[in-house]
DNA sequence: TTCATTTCTTAAAGTAGTTTAAGTTTTTTA
DNA sequence: TAAAAAACTTAAACTACTTTAAGAAATGAA
C-alpha cells in the first residue's frame, strides 16, 4: 500500500497515524493478464489505484471489436466514475493488460474515509481535475490527428508503453485497425 | 452569482456568511456570440462557470477546420484543466455559442477559496469525478458509433441542444463533416 | 427592407481507412 | 520441447466518409 501512500503524500500531509487509517480501507488484489477486474453490465462497486503492472478500460463496437479507451500503469486511478458514483451496471470492462497488482475500495468506504479524513477530498479533486484535463487532450488528439500522426505521436512520447502492451491493442487505442498499424510500421500506409 | 450558490448546495451546505464568502471570490463576465475567452496559446488564467448561455472548447486540426470537444450549457463548468492547473497556454479556444453570462474564477483564488473554506473541496472533488465519467462516455462514443447513429443518439437524447446550437457545429462534434451531416438529414447517408 | 453574412444543401470525384482471408512469427503452456 | 495460442503481416477489394465547388435559404445588421 506504500505506493498510494507516497503518491497521496505528494499532494498533502499525512502523518503516520493518518496513512494507517487510508490504508485500513483498501483491498489488496492480483489480476492475471487477460482477466478482468470488471465487465461490462455487471454493477460498479470499486475504484483501483495500480501499484503494479497494467490495465485497460475497453468497450466492443456493433461489430464486436474491442477498442481501447484508456490504459492504466503504475500509480494511476482506474474506474468507471460514472459507474462508479451511480452504482449502476459498468459501460466497460476493465482488463489486465500484464500480471497485475492493485488495491481497490468501494463507495461507501470510500466516503466513509473521505468523512474521516476530509483532507483526502483535495488530493481526489487534483488528482481528477488532472485526469479530466488528460481525457480533454486524448478527445482533441483522437479529433486532430491521422492515423500515421497519431501512431508517431504516441510512440515519441510514451516509448516504454509501446513496449508493454501488443501492437494490436494499441491500435484499437488509436482508432484504427491492427492492420493498418502493420501497414503503418512497414511505411506503406 | 445565486445560480453556483444554489449548485453547491445540491452537493454540499453553505450557510449565507460561507455562500458570501464563495461568491466574493468569482467575477462576472459576459460575452457575446462567436467571441473567445480564451485562445489556443493564451495562458489560462481561469475556470468558468455558465451562468446563462452557450459555450463551446474547439480546435483546430491540420487543415484549418474547427472540431469541438465540448459544448457547455447553464450550470456547467468549462476550461482547460490541464491549462489552468499548470498555468500554461491553452492547448483550445472557448468560444460563446450564444450571447452568454459566465463567472470566472483564477488559480490563486481557487487555491486561496479553497483554503479558506475547505469543505469546498467536496464539491469539485465530485464535479470533476462527475466530468471525467462524462469524458470517458463521449470517448466511448467517439469510438463505437458510426457517424449517422452519432446523429441520432444525439438529436435524441440532447433535442433542447441540438435546436441550441448550428448543425454545422455540431457536425463538428460528432466528428463528420456539415456536408455528411446534410447527407444524414437528408435520409441519404 | 435591403444587403451582407452565416448556415445549409446537393452531387460528383476522391481517399484514408476497413474488411477479408491467408500465411508467418512469436509467445505461452503442458 | 512440442504443440497450441496469441500476435503480427501482406495484399486486394471495398466503403464510409471527405473534398471541392456551387447554389439556395435563413438570419442579422444598418
Amino acid at each position: 500500500m506504500d505506493r498510494l501512500i507516497t503518491h497521496i503524500r505528494k499532494t498533502i500531509n499525512l502523518d503516520d497515524s493518518e496513512a494507517a487509517i487510508v490504508s485500513s480501507y483498501f483491498e489488496y488484489e492480483t489480476v492475471k493478464k487477460k482477466k478482468h477486474l470488471v465487465e461490462e453490465g455487471q454493477t460498479v462497486h470499486k475504484q483501483y489505484y495500480i501499484l503494479k503492472g497494467c490495465l485497460r478500460i475497453y468497450t466492443l463496437n456493433t461489430k464486436g471489436n474491442e477498442q481501447t479507451l484508456q490504459f492504466g500503469i503504475e500509480n494511476w486511478w482506474i474506474a468507471d466514475y460514472l459507474g462508479f458514483l451511480g452504482q449502476t451496471p459498468s459501460n466497460y470492462f476493465i482488463q489486465a493488460v500484464e500480471n497485475s497488482e492493485v488495491i481497490s475500495i468501494d463507495k461507501n468506504s470510500l466516503d466513509e474515509l473521505l468523512s474521516q479524513l476530509p483532507k483526502l477530498e483535495k488530493y481526489f479533486r487534483l488528482t481528477f481535475q488532472k485526469s479530466l484535463g488528460a481525457a480533454q487532450m486524448r478527445i482533441k488528439y483522437l479529433f486532430t490527428m491521422t492515423a500515421e500522426e497519431s501512431y508517431h505521436h504516441f510512440n515519441k512520447n510514451f516509448p516504454e508503453f509501446v513496449q508493454r502492451v501488443p501492437q494490436y491493442m494499441l491500435a484499437t487505442y488509436l482508432d484504427f485497425t491492427p492492420e493498418f498499424m502493420s501497414k503503418i510500421r512497414a511505411g506503406k500506409a
